[in-house]
DNA sequence: CGGCCTTCCGTCGAGTGTCAACGAAAGTAG
DNA sequence: CTACTTTCGTTGACACTCGACGGAAGGCCG
């Protein structure tokens, strides 16, 4: 049956894989009973997914008085995701199991701005270091994930007309990895990617979930219904340049007056920092400021906290969610930001809606990019068409 | 093979019966080709469905040099939906056939504060003469979709909390029709039906799509990625009490001040048109004088309009939908409502999320809501699971 | 108008996947 | 150590799917 062939039964043996990906062992039983079909079926589909390595036995369950029953589970460490977080300054690589794991990560500098090739020749410079540590190579990646800080037209993976990418517009990026790794290479947006590595680390109560990040600029990810909504031309959450009460008379770099981006970001609040004397530039500024107990500092990230309220009490509308975190740099400012997120949002937004509604900062920190392109990558890997095609290519 | 048992084969007819739900006609080439069977194993199938009666053939196709192609098709009036949408003051009752079109319907006064059982027993009451006008009986309903003027737990079918509907607290729907009708009975809330009906009637460019309600209240239904999106407690889209800047010392009867349907709704606008000594209390009265050509009614509805216009850029740079529709009785001042929502929309949100958007009066009028019942109702008995249970019942 | 060609339909045997049953295996309890 | 319980792997029966084949239905041409 392997010669050449599938080693996949009826190719539904993807679909009993799905129930495995959390990781959690289950005995053959239980997964013949969660999906309907005989008990020696199963068997027959679980052998196939261990030769494709994907899945093997873990310690027996508990006996119930006779013979004690075989239990499999994910093998995580079988495969690995290439997780690469680019940033407007930095880029971020990291290596991931197939739970999400980040097993290692490395930071370096570099602009964007130099150019898709730089930044993802870069990108892979670091990879190959990373995989030797841990004995693997380049063969072990099932999947890449790559977030971009701009948006991206999901489907071909392509940046689309990014303002801060100058090179990068309409670029092919899973072509150029195509080079380089047989792999799956997913693009999406850094916010997207930000919102699935938090998503990733919350419980399933987070059904209908908002991430926002507040940095530089201001942008959310949504999350509803377990599937991240892009829209139409994949700008979903774009809600930095949403209009608030405050903003009269604030002129945006967008161009428009008033934006929340323009009032609530880190520099906006570094901005008016220094109109009170105060020296500061970038978020990490504030933050500093804010840590170190700076009272101007602290009412100026609540009132950012009030703006960017203002705007959250109005998704909550549109959109009900039962978790919202924020991060981003701005983030670190903690329980200042929240407090004044909280203070708008339970005076505007209705009962029902806030009722069952968390508001914190996002646990994840500044891994949630990375986790996050691993979680995509994974996901696309993982799903049954990943599998079948993983099974295809395993036994050409 | 059909003795008490299941005529469908491998229960995969479920699945090939989805191709067909369009009312498309098809050859059994077609099919064979989309779905990666063969040709006999279509035709097997084909002819399960045909005994369950939800298709049969139609014209042949064009020779193109030998023996013509048989076609298949959808019959549409094989079955009927049931359509009820529940208004506060009236019950609007429609049959369906299963591509949506509406064949019957009726109106009747009916206040919905009456409570479930006279309410829905009006509405059966009205259902019964319209199938006897189309020589069928209550057998030849395959689902019933039911909309309600208030918060609905989708999965249960039962409302929740509604401010406007006392007695209906909780009540299960679907158990009450049990007795009446062996079908099932899907309901949601009625800006969601309405949304659906609306949707129904766009093409597939509509992949995101708003629609707004704006009549007594003002609510919106969101389809993202072609599905409904309810959010955590099944509230997403209730847009009528976001602040608006206009709306400073407004109060609503929310016990908010500022909220969109305190200055947009119906009769907002009524109010507004009294303080200038214009005899008018409803919504109807204003797109009355509308009609009529009256400036201080043309420009409080504009106003309003810009108002809601406020609300929606937010709206379009948190979801990036293609279509937004305006639906509700105020949606028939037309082009006034709607040259104030774009004056605003396009002076505030994002160029690229505006560039393909198109903002229109909503197609369906006051149809909007029967035919999105009817939808929701067909969606889920034709859905894979649907089919099967039929074909249970059927055959059983 | 009849023969020929093209295309499609229905049936039928071969092959494959799924299932329930059965005996062997691996534990626990006394 | 024996009896009992529970699970595992195998195996033959059964159902389903596929490709092939002969017949059917219509167009084209002499």
């Amino acid at each position: 049956m392997t010669d050449g062939g599938s080693a996949l039964g009826g190719a539904d043996a993807s679909e009993l894989f799905q129930l495995l990906r959390d990781g959690l062992p289950r005995t053959v039983a239980d997964l013949a009973a969660a999906t309907g079909v005989a008990r020696s079926t199963v068997s027959l589909r679980l052998d196939a997914l261990t030769s494709l390595g994907l899945i093997g036995p873990v310690d027996p369950g508990l006996s119930t008085g006779g013979r004690p029953p075989r239990r499999v589970a994910l093998l995580p460490e079988a495969r690995l995701a290439l997780a690469i977080d680019v940033g407007a300054s930095h880029v971020q690589v990291g290596l991931t199991n197939l739970v999400g794991d980040v097993l290692l990560r490395r930071r370096a500098p570099s602009s964007v701005a130099d150019g898709p090739d730089p930044v993802l020749s870069l990108a892979l410079a670091i990879a190959d270091p990373l995989l030797e540590e841990l004995g693997r190579d380049r063969d072990a990646i099932i999947a890449v994930g790559v977030g971009l800080p701009g948006p991206v037209h999901f489907e071909t993976g392509r940046p689309s007309k990014p303002p801060l990418m100058p090179g990068w517009d309409a670029f092919d990026v899973p072509g150029w990895f195509r080079d380089h790794i047989a792999a799956p290479v997913l693009v999406d947006n850094d916010v997207n990617i930000m919102a699935l590595g938090e998503h990733s680390r919350l419980g399933a109560e987070a059904g209908h979930f908002l991430f926002v990040k507040v940095a530089t600029g201001i942008g959310a990810g949504i999350i509803s219904g377990g599937l991240l909504q892009r829209g139409a031309q994949g700008i979903a959450g774009d809600i930095g340049h949403v209009r608030v009460s405050r903003g009269a008379g604030v002129l945006c770099r967008c161009g428009n007056e008033g934006c929340l981006e323009a009032l609530a970001s880190g520099p906006a609040v570094a901005a008016d920092l220094r109109e009170d004397g105060i020296d500061a530039a970038t978020a990490r500024d504030v933050v500093s400021l804010v840590s170190a107990g700076d009272l101007r500092a602290i009412r100026a990230v609540r009132q950012a906290g009030r703006d960017l309220g203002e705007v959250l009490a109005a998704s909550i509308s549109f959109l009900n969610p039962s978790v919202i975190s924020i991060g981003g740099q701005m983030a670190a400012a903690g329980e200042h930001l929240l407090a004044g997120v909280r203070e708008v949002v339970y005076q505007r937004a209705m009962p029902l809606a806030t009722r069952n509604l968390q508001i914190m900062t996002a646990r994840t920190g500044d891994r949630a990019g990375l986790i996050g392109a691993g979680m995509l990558a994974i996901h696309h890997a993982l799903s049954p068409q990943g599998i079948q095609a993983l099974d295809e290519k395993v036994f050409s």
